[in-house]
DNA sequence: GTCTATGCAAACCATTTGCAGAATA
DNA sequence: TATTCTGCAAATGGTTTGCATAGAC
């Protein structure tokens, strides 16, 4: 259901293309993200400051929006408080978000087929699995409190 | 998977139990939202205002989190700033939220039967679908832009 | 009378914005 | 050189907290 070949321009390509500038506070940023895997905001600033420390936080958070928008990373809401970033060179999943203990699950997309493919008779709503945050209880945290957390 | 009976007890008896008292505030708020049937603490806060305009924002906060512990009322994060409040009253709804136009649908918990179940083999991980937001393109903005928002 | 809950104001935290100077194309 | 970007600092907006008083039990 999505299997988009994605030909992967280089986002420099793409920053270009957009009439925006090659920096190296966005390297930066985006390697962070490649190195982190994924993290919020603050933990890429973190992350970029060792090697940058002079980089100012509300750059990360401009280059982070730009970035998102040009599809080089990928943001979902994991906690409520807090928008965390995704590298796009990570394989596809669904994020499993216990709420009892907060651990986060990676479930593979193809669980969400039959979903995807219902919603899209009955509402002809398309699902972004990208962004999908699933929450619930984890198998460790199953057994307890089987009533509300 | 869930079809938990839920007695409905009564929410004064349940906060006494819990060690809290009923006061006015509480029962406003608990009103507001059953009118409402959803809204966001500063709504819910104006409609209580209506009737009580000393009620304090922060009174509403405190007792949307009390109220939401006690399983008085049910929050989601429909958007990523924002929390959510809903009435327990409602009939059980999936919350589909389209990032291009932001306009919210409910779905049936039956659409997503085959989901829960698959996620509870694979990895033990028990949904909560009253929680669940699915982001994506509502039928309206499905046609435009088919690749990204 | 005791102890919880409220109102008020200040504190917080994540995020955004205005602006002058630095850097890219 | 013409703009775009950055760093800084201040503003913003939602949410939380400390404290004295009002109110429920």
């Amino acid at each position: 259901m999505d299997a988009t070949p994605k030909p992967r321009r280089p986002w420099q390509s793409v920053l270009r293309e957009h009439g925006h500038r090659l920096t190296p506070q966005r390297e930066l940023v985006l390697d962070a993200i490649d190195h982190l895997g994924h993290g919020t905001p603050e933990e890429i600033h973190q992350e970029v400051t060792r090697r940058a420390p002079a980089v100012n936080l509300s750059t990360v958070y401009r280059n982070l929006a730009l970035l998102e928008e040009l599809g080089a990373v990928r943001q979902v809401s994991l906690s409520d408080r807090t928008a965390t970033y995704h590298s796009v060179t990570l394989p596809a999943h669904v994020h499993l978000t216990c709420t009892h203990c907060g651990r986060v699950v990676d479930a593979h997309p193809t669980a969400f087929e039959g979903l995807v493919d219902g919603l899209a008779q009955t509402h002809g709503f398309v699902v972004d699995l990208d962004r999908l945050v699933v929450g619930g209880r984890c198998a460790e945290c199953r057994p307890l409190t089987p009533g509300q957390a």
